[in-house]
DNA sequence: TTGAAATACGACCGAAACAGTCGGAGTTCT
DNA sequence: AGAACTCCGACTGTTTCGGTCGTATTTCAA
């Protein structure tokens, strides 16, 4: 159903959450998953995830937790997914190698790839720091017009 | 993972394949399933439930089959996907009655729902006409870009 | 040095959605 | 009327997702 999932949404609430709290030092997944109710286990297997990827820094033992390791205006929504659920196609039919499992004649494929484009497209221009909060939405807006506005050359040197 | 289930995809193959073969007659679901390599029940199913919201016509017996009730050019991929995987939403938070079962600090969503609609655009605006073969691809950019370009207006209004 | 607090990592289980299969009902042509 | 062909709806295995548990490791503080 095209959605994302839990995970996905739970790592961007984190990465929010590490952004706004970025000037209190670190943050522990038992804070985070608290502030949201979260299952705690479950979130600090993302923070993990996340960590191994390296958007965000890890610090064990007392006063420890996680920290950003970059500005939160440069960390997309797309970093985010992508370390956590993996590389995302729309179709189910394409792999990683670009091969079509079902049948060499199956022509919808090469459409299909320019929707994907334009998605990701869409996620990697919103960032961390315009999730914070509902003012800031007003620019999601500008970014996303912008996204397809400003970017049909790049939308079309894919293909 | 952000993807297609195959049903969509075998239902958009299915829906191209009429397309093309509208001047033909109908055509079975057999037939459809065999061009492609598709389990021949699966495909059935699926082009019932586009034959239950009206995009294509069953009729039975001897040289039945399916056709398209409208012109492929009026069809999108959005309709298709809609008929086949249910409505979509592109965070696991949001149902249909617009509520966060997670948490009432759950403040991306908002966000998120902006990017949803940018999606619903994309795939809006991609017909079925326009899957038929290559060289109508490059048609399909400049339908992504009137996309995001042309309705900003319409973007705005939804938050 | 000892213990508490926190992450790191892997294995496990129940639930839900997905992909595909089966028998039955309806329609058309001969 | 009968046979062939098709659509139709319910059913079952399989995979993925979401969440839990247990254990090891690291850090700081008393």
């Amino acid at each position: 159903m095209l959605k994302l999932t839990k995970k996905a949404d739970y790592g961007l609430m984190a990465m929010k959450h590490l952004a706004e709290h970025a000037d209190q030092g670190a943050c522990s997944a038992k804070d985070v998953a608290e502030a949201y109710g979260i299952p705690q286990e479950a979130l600090a297997k993302i923070l993990q995830r996340l960590a191994k990827v390296g958007l965000i820094r890890s610090q064990h033992g007392i006063n420890g937790g996680y920290t950003l390791t970059r500005d939160p205006k440069t960390i997309s929504a797309f970093e985010v997914i992508k370390a956590i659920d993996g590389p995302l196609f729309i179709t189910s039919c394409v792999t990683v190698r670009g091969e079509c499992g079902q049948s060499d004649r199956c022509t919808i494929r090469e459409p299909l790839r320019k929707v994907n484009e334009s998605i990701e497209q869409v996620l990697k221009n919103i960032k961390i720091s315009q999730m914070k909060e509902e003012p800031e939405v007003l620019h999601v807006h500008e970014h996303i017009d912008k996204t397809a506005t400003k970017k049909p050359a790049e939308l079309v040197t894919i293909s």
